[in-house]
RNA sequence: GCGCCUGUAGCUCAGCAGGAUAGAGCAACAGCCUUCUAAGCUGUGGGUCAGUGGUUCGAAUCCACUCAGGCGUGCCA
């Protein structure tokens, strides 16, 4: 209908000869100023300097559109056009929320074009803790709605097996296999304290024994511990139905000398120097007042800056339409740096789209919950799945702006009370699931009757046609969520559509055996609902439950 | 010090490509189950949109500065 409002005004203003401009299509927050609203003509007013009502007055003369759609235009206030949308329009639409189904909401507007999405690339040193969690629901939303606006989709998980962590952790198995026989072997300083790595060590000892006693290389520890840590990072995401198409592993930047080819880039445009024995990328442009960085270490090893480069080299060479990264708060200075030092090299950065998410803190009530791995307790994001559920838990972790720090209350998410907004959501599908299954007891026939057609005019109750208006919005918000990449709306959103479908339901009986064709229509528009719900659920990723019910008082 | 993010109701946060009386949930208070699930609905109270200036017909929204918080500012990733 935007698009439509859009197309009718813009040919208006060329009509009258207005300079052209883009057309602002808003849902007035008041219905009372109609369904739809334009600024047109306030926008347009310093530019003719006339006054904006005047203008209103000459566009809405002139105006061409479908009577049958709109059944009214008023100006009001400052200079806003109202449009009054007819009620057969909605009709319409609901008869296209039963057909489309599933694919209610998609758009087309990244139709044919590819985009890649990278995300939850942790190192496996480590299993997931609760603060992944917020980057890989993120992620998994996000992914969803890139699908939605039409983008054929590569999920992509790249992360690093060799280098210096992957070492700490080699040295930190090997010592913990160690104190099996010794147990005042020293543990490595920086090493990993967590009792993950005991277990690796008792894995490796329950197999071979003593077989890799006072070995001098420790490289098994290592690929040992890589695997199990893989393997516990993949059993987490196969938990929240998360499968990223492409494992990219740095180590192949080495093999095919995309970071040797780097480094002479860098040197041949004088990119980089050398100093203290280290080389040094300097810092150009917008960037002048930073730091210069290191690249390469005196050591002669990279620092993580270079192939993450080269990383972002080989996605751009792929030829996605859209190359897109979900990193930390605490790594924005890392990909910028990224983009600088390939933007000096002449590639296109403006294919690559990165999201910052700012950091979680955890609390249980009042109290702040500690997260640290580094020494001992570490609260994993396993424990957080099992405590409260993924359908808490990626509610809870999409239900804020990625902008914002989130404060994630691990009482509230576990309770299963009505203070909790995930079951808000849930409760009207289960609800409207409990409606249609009530159907189907009191009218035997009811799968038959819902095929056959209804005339949907019976629906002339405030209640309803709130209902199903908020409904047909809901592919404006998937574009919007999409274009902004944030699943947060699409929570705002459905909460929304929650509310107009429990007071619809408050205020009007669905099945009225007397009266079967409002039983029909209504029980359509509850179909409807159920679809539309189900389609955001999908988007954020939790489930739909047929039923929800209290276990005990 | 510098860079990025944030500051909206008692609490947690929406709203921010400028638009009509600033919203939700929780908390507080008062109501609603002989009705398809009360994990619901209805109502009341609660705000100098951190502050100050600026741009504009019009600012929570844009700009500048100030104050407060978070993250970063490693030859760690």
């Amino acid at each position: 209908m935007k698009i439509y409002l859009e197309k009718i005004i813009s040919e208006c203003i060329l009509k009258l000869g207005y300079p052209a401009k883009t057309i602002q299509i808003e849902i007035p927050k008041d219905n009372k100023f109609g369904d739809f609203t334009t600024n047109t003509a306030m926008l347009l007013a310093k530019e003719l300097k006339s006054h904006p009502r005047n203008i209103a007055q000459q566009i809405t003369e002139n105006l061409e559109y479908d009577k049958d759609l709109i059944n009214k235009i008023e100006i009001a206030g400052a200079g806003f056009i109202n449009f009054y949308i007819s009620d057969n329009y909605y009709f319409r639409e609901l008869s296209k929320i039963l057909s489309l189904k599933n694919d209610y909401g998609k758009s087309e507007i990244n139709t044919g074009k590819t985009a890649n999405l990278e995300w939850v690339s942790a190192n496996p040193t480590k299993p997931l803790h609760a603060g992944h969690g917020r980057q890989i629901c993120l992620g998994k939303a996000i992914a969803n709605l890139l699908e939605w606006s039409g983008y054929k989709l590569t999920r992509e998980y790249y992360y690093n097996d060799a280098g210096n962590q992957m070492r700490i952790l080699g040295m930190s198995v090997h010592a913990r296999y160690e104190q099996i026989f010794n147990p005042n072997f020293p543990f490595p300083e920086d090493g990993y304290q967590g009792d993950y790595i005991k277990d690796i060590a008792e894995k490796i000892y329950s197999i071979h024994g003593d077989k890799y006693r006072n070995c001098e290389n420790i490289d098994y520890f290592i690929t040992t511990g890589e695997e199990y840590n893989f393997q516990s990072i993949r059993n987490t995401l196969e938990k929240l139905n998360i499968k990223h198409d492409i494992f990219f592993n740095e180590s192949s930047l080495y093999e095919n000398g995309a970071i040797e080819k780097l480094m002479s880039d860098f040197k041949s445009k004088k990119l980089s120097y050398l100093k203290d024995g280290a080389v040094w990328l300097k810092s150009i442009g917008e960037h002048e007042h930073e730091k210069d960085k290191v690249i390469q270490k005196a050591t002669g090893e990279y620092t993580y800056r270079l192939p993450d480069m080269a990383y972002h080299i080989a996605k751009l060479n792929r030829n996605y339409d859209l190359i897109m990264d979900i990193f930390g708060a605490d790594h924005v200075d890392t990909y910028r740096e990224v983009l600088h030092g390939i933007g000096m090299l002449g590639y296109d950065i403006s294919k690559i789209k990165v999201i910052i998410h700012q950091m979680v803190v955890f609390k249980t009530g009042k109290e702040k919950v500690k997260m640290s791995g580094r020494y001992g307790t570490f609260y994993s994001l396993d424990d957080l799945l099992e405590d409260i559920g993924k359908d808490a838990t990626q509610f809870f972790f999409i239900m804020r702006g990625a902008n914002s720090q989130l404060e994630f209350d691990i009482e509230l998410a576990k309770e299963q009370s009505d203070k909790n907004p995930v079951y808000y959501l849930q409760y009207a599908h289960a609800r409207i699931c409990g409606i249609l299954r009530h159907a189907g007891e009191v009218i035997p026939e009811i799968d038959k009757l819902l095929e056959t057609s209804v005339d949907f005019k019976i629906l002339n109750d405030k209640y309803e046609l709130e209902l199903l208006k908020q409904l047909t919005k809901f592919p404006d918000e998937v574009e919007s969520a999409s274009l902004t990449y944030e699943p947060h709306k699409i929570i705002t959103y459905l909460n929304k559509t929650a509310e107009c479908f429990h007071v619809f339901y408050r205020n009007n009986k669905v099945i009225i055996p007397s009266n079967i064709n409002l039983t029909l229509a209504r029980l359509k528009l509850c179909l409807s609902v159920k679809q539309v719900l189900k389609n955001g659920f999908n988007i954020i990723g939790i489930s739909a439950p047929e039923r929800m019910e209290r276990t005990e008082e």
